[in-house]
DNA sequence: ATGAAATTAGGAATTATTCCTAATTTAAAA
DNA sequence: TTTTAAATTAGGAATAATTCCTAATTTCAT
């Protein structure tokens, strides 16, 4: 169902070492040093077979391209809508009480990674 | 700065009294039962004007086109991540805490009105 | 080695949204 | 009330990110 591809493990291991919630196109211009004649569309491919395994994560952006994340320990995504950054977070919630909180209303078994939030940081607000 | 304008009236309207967080395709094709003649980019350029005012949200999907809400009582949008259904779900959170948390760690400030969370509804997960 | 399934490079196609322009509407000032 | 400047519009072209298509290559179980 899944043969090895050496473009895959080279793709998977610049989204491990560059923690930095990259873009399909930031993740083609790391992997092409590597694999010189890689294409996008293998790259975009990959991407989604990784994150339909549930090895990496999509952050999905108000404006402009998608990000990905590598899914080490557990952590959540403050997003600012003026710049994009994004940054991480962590919280201790009542996780099993939110998780069964929102089941009851929505039906919806989230998953706890996807926690997401929009605001605008320090940067942004002082302009 | 703004004027009087019956189409962003209209549009307004549409989405206060449709609360299923529709998409720009959805709320044009309601608008233009009343102002046959409103064009596409008349219909998008007022919703990006009232999201910039805070008369109404976006809600970023991960696949297909972005949905809105009127920004009425304060709650939050749990969305499947297979057939991208919005859900509406409340949940009393030590508020003030989270925020200067968050603030702490990412120097954002959230609106609470984005927290946004994924997962699989019972439907799609039956299948 | 052979054959079926998976993967690839490259580029075309798609989709949602924004941008552009000339014409019209709004509303404040004369 | 005319005049004027700014805001808004319809319609369509342009853009940007991503997916889809195809023929060639690679993988791997037999």
């Amino acid at each position: 169902m899944s043969n090895y591809s050496k473009q895959r493990e080279v793709i998977l291991d610049v989204i491990k070492n560059n923690r930095i919630h990259p873009t399909a196109e930031e993740i083609y211009n790391l992997v092409v040093n590597e694999e010189p004649k890689i294409s996008k569309s293998t790259v975009y491919r990959n991407i989604n077979i990784l994150v339909e395994q549930g090895v990496i994560q999509k952050i999905t952006m108000a404006t402009g391209p998608d990000r990905y994340d590598y899914l080490h320990e557990e952590h959540y995504h403050a997003i600012c809508e003026v710049c994009g950054e994004v940054f991480d977070f962590c919280y201790d919630f009542e996780k099993e009480k939110i998780i069964k909180s929102i089941k009851q209303q929505t039906n919806i078994n989230i998953d706890v990674n996807s926690i997401t939030v929009n605001g605008i940081c320090e940067k942004c607000k002082s302009k």
